[in-house]
DNA sequence: CCGATTTTTGTAACCGGTTACAATTTCATC
DNA sequence: GATGAAATTGTAACCGGTTACAAAAATCGG
C-alpha cells in the first residue's frame, strides 16, 4: 500500500555523507558544519525524507508517546482536559495516545496494557482508584504516571488535580451560608469514581444540627440529573437548594425544575461543579465551581515530558478550584 | 528511568527454543505445538515479557496506528465520534492518536505531518476541504486516508458520513412543512467547515416565494447561539422558527428564548442539528436531526484497518441521519 | 610551519523484533 | 522398517535508524 520513501541512506547518497552525519543533522544538528547541514536538509526535502519513528524508537528506546486513560471523553469536563493534554505534549513533539476505561477498573487495566504494548512511555490516570495489578506493571517495568483529577499528596503515585473533599465542603459552606437548610446532593455512581466518593465527603463534613441533606445517586448525564431532580420533587418535603457534583447534572436539573415550573434560585437554588465552557449561559447562569482543567492538562503533560527528557522527579501539585457565583443561587426566603 | 525488561532472547533462552520460535508464538503461535506453545507463555508471563512494539513495527513496517484530526474535540458532536472510533480500532489491537486542528487548514497540515513522523498509517480528516500541500503529502507517500462528517461521493479521498445539505433541507422542508415563513439560521465560522457550508447550501435550496431566510454566523457554543438569538429578538420582524446547524447553538438560543420570556415552542420553534446525548432532555425537549457519529466511527475504523490489514479498497459510505421529532418545535399559528 | 586542540565526518555495532529458507522431527503408508 | 509428506524448529538476514569511537580536517598558538 504505502509507496516506497525515501530512508536515511539514500539522503547519504545523496549528499556524499554518511548516514551518521544525516543523523545529526534530523536531530538538532550538533557538531554539523552549517554547510552541511544545508546540504543535507536540501536533500532531504527534494527525497521528502522523514525519519523513521519506529526505527527511531528502536534504537533510543523513547517513543515519544503518553498514554492518557480516562473514564470518558463525552459531555464534561474531560473533553477539554484532553485537549489540553495534547496540546501541551505536541509543543515538544510528544503525541498523546487516550483510552477509554468506562470508570472500570478491568478495563482500565487490559487498557493499559495495550498501550503498555504499544510503546507508550508515561500514564496518566484518573483519581488515585486503580487496579492492583496495573500498579504492579507499572512499577515492574518503571513505568512512570501520575494520578490526575485528583489531589491527595500522600497516594502511590503523583497527584495532579484539585482538591474535591474540599471544594464539595466549600459549595456547602457557601449554599449554608445562604440560608440553605436542606439539600439535595446529586452525584453519579459512587463505586466508579473516587472523585465522586471525595466530593461526598466533602459535603457530608459540612453535616450539622439543622441541616438536611439528601444524597441521590444517578447516572452522569443530563438525563441522570433531569430524572433525579424531577424525582425529589414529589417528596411533600422539597429542598431548598440542589447540589450537583457535575455541572452537566445540573443541566438536567434545571430542566426538570423548569418542566416542573419552579424558578431557580427564587424557588429552588442550584449549585454546579466542573464549569463547563457553557455553564456561563444558562437561564438562569450557573453558580459552579471551576475546575482548572486546562492549567491541570498542561502540568501533567510538563511534569511528565520534563521527567522523560531530563529525569525531573515528578511531584504532586494541588491546582485551585473556585466558586464562581452566577445567578443560580439565591439565599433561601423564609416560606410561609 | 524504565527498568530493564525481559527481550524475546530471554523467552529463548528461558525456554530452550530459539527466538524465531518465540517470535511465532506471539504471533497467533500458527505451526507451533501446542506444547511448545505452553512452554513460551509461561515464560512470557514469569518473565513478563511485552514485544517490543518499536522493533516489531520497524520489522513489519506497521505501526497499527491511525490518526484523526478533529477541528475540536470540546462540546460537540465530535467526542462521540472519537470515542467510537477509539472503540473500534481498539478492538483489533489499534490504536488512535488525535490532533486537534481548530479549524486551521494550516494547522492541519501541520499536524498531519508530526503524525505521519510518529508513524500514523492512515488519516481521518473532517470534512473535503484540506490544505493542498496535504493531499500531495498523502498521495506521495501513499498514505490511506478517508473524510469523514460529509458524503460527498466525488471527492478526492472516500467520504464516509451523512449528507449535511441534504439534512438540512430535510430540516427546512419540516419547518415550512410547519408554516414557518420566517426562519432565521444560526451557524458556526462558514471559513472553518465545509459541512457548515454544505448546510447552509440546503438551507439556501429550500428558499422560495414567501419565505424569509436570515443567516446569522455566530461562534460555535451555547455563548454564540445564546447572542445570536438574543440580537435577532431585538428586530421589529421577529422569526417564527430558529434552525440552528448545531444542536450546541439550540441550547443557547433555547436560553436566550427563555430570558426574553418567550415561550418554545408557542412563540418561537427550535430546531437543531447533531442530536447529542441531552438533546432530548432539554426544556422543550429538541426537535433535531440525529447524526450517527456512532456507526461513522466504527464504519470508518473498520474500513481503514480492512484496508490496512487485507488492502480492502476505501469506498465513500452515505450514513442516514433523520429529523427526531421533539417538543420543541410546533406549526405555526397566524398570530394578529 | 608544526604540533596540539577542536571540530567535523565516517565506520560499524546495536536496538529487538520478523520471516524466508533450511534443517530436523513426526507421522502415515506401504 | 523404509519412504515421502507434513509439521515443527532453527539460522541468519533484515527493518532503518542512533551513537560510541576512530579518523580526518580545520583551527590555533607560538
Amino acid at each position: 500500500m504505502t509507496r516506497p520513501v525515501g530512508k536515511i541512506r539514500d539522503v547519504a547518497k545523496a549528499t556524499g555523507l554518511s548516514i551518521a552525519t544525516v543523523s545529526r543533522v534530523m536531530n538538532g544538528g550538533k557538531n554539523v558544519s552549517p554547510n552541511t547541514r544545508d546540504k543535507v536538509l536540501a536533500a532531504c526535502k527534494q527525497l521528502n525524507y522523514l525519519p523513521n519513528p519506529a526505527a527511531r524508537a528502536l534504537s533510543t528506546s523513547r517513543s515519544k508517546t503518553v498514554a492518557a486513560i480516562i473514564p470518558t471523553i463525552e459531555h464534561s469536563i474531560f473533553a477539554k482536559y484532553i485537549a489540553s493534554i495534547e496540546h501541551s505534549l505536541a509543543q515538544r513533539g510528544y503525541s498523546l495516545v487516550i483510552a477509554i476505561s468506562h470508570g472500570d477498573l478491568d478495563e482500565e487495566l487490559a487498557a493499559a496494557q495495550k498501550l503498555l504494548g504499544m510503546g507508550a512511555e508515561a500514564f496518566i490516570l484518573s483519581g488515585a482508584d486503580h487496579h492492583p495489578d496495573l500498579l504492579d506493571l507499572f512499577t515492574q517495568r518503571g513505568v512512570p504516571h501520575v494520578y490526575s483529577s485528583i489531589w491527595q499528596p500522600a497516594s502511590a503515585a503523583p497527584s495532579i488535580g484539585y482538591d474535591n473533599t474540599a471544594l464539595a465542603r466549600a459549595a456547602m459552606d457557601y449554599l449554608t451560608g445562604h440560608g440553605h437548610h436542606h439539600i439535595a446532593v446529586l452525584h453519579g455512581p459512587l463505586a466508579d469514581s473516587d472523585r465522586t466518593r471525595d466530593r461526598q465527603a466533602g459535603a457530608k463534613a459540612a453535616q450539622r444540627d439543622g441541616l438536611t441533606l439528601d444524597f441521590h445517586e444517578t447516572s452522569l448525564d443530563v438525563a441522570g440529573g433531569k430524572s433525579a431532580t424531577r424525582a425529589l420533587l414529589h417528596s411533600a418535603d422539597r429542598p431548598s437548594a440542589i447540589f450537583c457534583f457535575s455541572d452537566v447534572l445540573a443541566l438536567g436539573a434545571l430542566f426538570a425544575l423548569s418542566e416542573a415550573g419552579l424558578r431557580v434560585p427564587e424557588d429552588v437554588s442550584v449549585m454546579g461543579f466542573d464549569n463547563l465552557d457553557w455553564s456561563g449561559e444558562t437561564a438562569p447562569a450557573l453558580t459552579t465551581i471551576n475546575l482548572p482543567a486546562t492549567r491541570m492538562g498542561a502540568e501533567v503533560g510538563t511534569q511528565l515530558m520534563d521527567h522523560l527528557d531530563n529525569g525531573t522527579p515528578l511531584g504532586p501539585v494541588r491546582l485551585d478550584g473556585a466558586i464562581v457565583e452566577r445567578a443560580s443561587v439565591a439565599p433561601v426566603t423564609r416560606r410561609g
